[in-house]
Order: structure tokens, then C-alpha cells, then sequence
DNA sequence: AACCCGCCATACACTAATGTATGGTAATAT
DNA sequence: ATATTACCATACATTAGTGTATGGCGGGTT
């Protein structure tokens, strides 16, 4: 939302670049959805007018086409960095990526949000659901690796993996509710953590019910 | 999406009632989210004007909130009739309760794109979150019952509860996009079976990977 | 100093959508 | 038969939003 573009006018509001724009639709996309991206409310926000969109973009759709594809390699980027941090023991992996996911609910909820309104877009446009589903391929690849050295099975793994995500995705469903707190998150984060990658009965940790 | 009411009008079109214009909005929810009701297009595909709908509603508003109310009432009545098909057999009555859930992302699918599309409403309308927090708590209780006859522990019986309703709700998210098949919702069944509900490492049934 | 270019403002045309006011018509009641 | 009621059509006013055409202005270029 902050103006980014490092500009030399001196005593003036600095000019946008692609990115303020896509930054503040951004933000839209995560409060509202992505209906509610209006070019003119957007303009107002960065206290210029749309003279200055249809320089950056060409129409409403480029803005929108834009901001899926930083989207989709912004993630992808994302997940390199999270196999780069892969240790020896998977479980431990397991776990870490699981705080991350978590955790990304917890910190940066405007991501959470953001990748919901995706997921609802992505049920009409067909450009969206691609690049969902590019992006859950690559996160599933990486679960079920762990999973794969963790169980040594490899049908095993590919199940507890879709598993895990599900309960993931349904968990960040949940956190992206106005009103849940960080206690949702540790909760959440345990159960999961016990049942499906420690696949115990849980013996500690604290209950919601407190 | 068929006019439902009676009319004794000779060969004519059958006048509308309220529920008739709430089918029809229904329909334009499930398949392109509430944002995308428009009185005039929805007129237009019930073969009248918008005199009948400002006949039967004060705005669009109230259009909204009748679909709201009616949607909460009907799943409570589902709830209601679920629990009285309780048995003995606690473990049996969770399979039966997600054969339902997942089957009604296989045949009903227009009722999960429908919720799918008020879960999207929730994080920005208080009164639409307020009522999935609502049905939610049924369907939990339900859920929770039953894993406390099969387990005999509160707390194990309510994280199962939420873990199982969490990781349905993320399958249901799956199923929801278009192109995925019976297979899908039959596998996500199997594993969720397996390892939530029976808790041992799946022996039988057919990979996704075929 | 004149010029050009990147970025934005302004004004206009156009479309879509809501809501309102009023009249019409078929069925029903009196 | 007349009146009333329920339901809908028509026409209008209004607003919001997109896109386009053009002009302006600061800042770097030659």
C-alpha cells in the first residue's frame, strides 16, 4: 500500500509504477474479493485519478491478470525457499511447514485472505484455477516427499499428504474468520501436528475448551 | 429454477412467489457468488421484469438476507433429520455422516458451491459469518457426539470432530472445482475413513494414481 | 534552450444496475 | 357486475463504473 518507487521530484507525492497498483488492488482483493476491485476506488485510495491506471494497464482485466501471475510466482518462489530449508528429519520438516502454514494465518492473514478470494475465483475463471492448481501441485509435491521418507510407503504418503492439506486448508478457512485468534492457530497446529504426522493419540498440549 | 407456484391461469406463465426468485438467485450464487446477483439479469431468466421483483422484495438487500435465513433454516432441518438417524454404532454413523457430506459435493453440487460462496460472504458480511458459525456449532456437536461414544475421551472427541470437519471442508473445497470427478470425493472418503475415523494405516481400496 | 518522454489530470461518452412511480390485467371477492 | 387484490410491465430518474481522448507538467536529453 505504501508507495514504493523511489522518485527524485522533490517536495511531491511520488508517481506509481505497476506494483502500487497492484499492491493496492492487492489489498481490495483481500478485504472484498476480487469483484470488488474497482479501478476508480483504487485511485482514490493512492490519491490519484485513473489517468494514471490506464498508463500502467491496459484495462481491468490486465490489472487482474497481473496480480495472478505475481501471485503464482511469488508462491513458487516461496516453496523453493521452504525445500532449501529441508533437514534430515522429515518429521521435524513436517512440523515446521506446518507452523509456516499456520503461522501465515496467524501473521500474515492479508495472504490468507487473499488466497481465499483466489480459490472462489478461481470456481469461475478457468485462468485462476490453473494457477491454483499449479500451486497446490507444488505444495503437495513437497508434503509428500516428507511423507514418503517418514512412512516409506509411498501410496501412504500420498494419502497422509492430501490429508494434511485438506485439514490445512480447511484450518486456514477457518482462521481467515474475523474473530479467531491465535488460540485457533495452536490448536489447530497440535491436533493436526498429533494426528496425522505424529499419528498418536495426543497427550499434551492445551484444548480450546479452556 | 422452475416456477414451483400453482396458477390457475389458462395457458399462461405461472405468476411468482417469493421462494420462486429465490431459486433463481440461489442458482446465481452457487455458480458465480453473491456478488454476482443482479435483479436484472435474474429477471430476465424468470421471463418477467423487475416490477414482479420489487413486488416480493423491498431491495436487493432483502433478497440477500431471505436467501440467508432460508439456507440456515434448511441445513438445521438436515442437521435435525441426520440425528435422527442415529444407531448404535457410533463409528458407523460417522461414515454414514461422510458418505452424506461428500455425496453432496458429488450430486448436490450446487448446494456446495452455494456455501462455498457464503463462506466467501462471511469474511466481509457479519451476518452471513454469523450464520455459518451457526451451523457449523450444529454440525460440530453432532460430529463430536459421536467420536465420544466411539473414543470415550472429551477432548480426543472434540479435536477429531474438528479435524474431520476440517479436512472435509478442505475436500469439499476440492471437489467444488469444476473438472474433478466421482473419484476424487470416493478417495477423499476412503483416506478420511481411514485415518481419522478408524485411525489405522489404510489396507484396502484403490489409489488416486490409477 | 528547445525538445521529448513518462506520468497524470480532466472531460466526455457509454453501459449497467438499482430503485421509484404509475398504470394495466387477470383472478377473486362482494 | 363491480370492486378489490395480487402480480407484473413500462418508463423514468439516478448512480456507479469503465474506457477514451486529449491536454498539461516536471525532468531528463541533446
Amino acid at each position: 500500500m505504501t508507495r514504493t518507487a523511489v522518485d527524485t521530484r522533490k517536495n511531491q507525492a511520488p508517481r506509481l509504477n505497476r506494483d502500487d497498483w497492484l499492491d493496492a488492488a492487492y489489498e481490495v482483493v483481500a478485504e472484498s474479493g476480487f469483484d470488488a476491485v474497482r479501478v476508480l476506488s483504487i485511485a482514490d485510495t493512492l490519491k490519484v485519478t485513473r489517468g494514471s491506471f490506464y498508463w500502467h494497464f491496459i484495462d481491468h482485466a490486465d490489472l487482474i491478470a497481473a496480480l495472478l501471475q505475481r501471485w503464482r510466482s511469488r508462491e513458487i518462489e516461496a516453496d523453493k525457499r521452504l525445500q532449501a530449508d529441508a533437514t534430515d528429519d522429515p518429521e521435524a520438516d513436517l512440523v515446521r511447514l506446518l507452523d509456516t502454514a499456520l503461522a501465515y494465518g496467524g501473521s500474515d492473514l492479508k495472504a490468507l485472505r487473499f488466497e481465499q478470494a483466489l480459490r472462489s475465483l478461481g470456481r469461475r475463471d478457468p485462468k485462476a484455477a490453473e494457477m491454483l492448481a499449479e500451486v497446490d501441485a507444488v505444495r503437495l509435491a513437497v508434503l509428500e516427499e516428507k511423507f514418503l521418507r517418514l512412512t516409506g510407503d509411498t501410496r501412504t504418503a500420498s494419502e497422509l499428504a492430501a490429508l494434511i492439506y485438506l485439514a490445512v486448508a480447511g484450518g486456514l478457512q477457518a482462521l481467515a474468520r474475523p474473530g479467531s485468534d491465535d488460540r485457533v492457530a495452536a490448536y489447530l497446529r497440535r491436533v493436526i501436528a498429533d494426528y496425522l504426522i505424529h499419528r498418536q493419540t495426543p497427550g499434551s498440549g492445551s484444548s480450546l475448551a479452556t
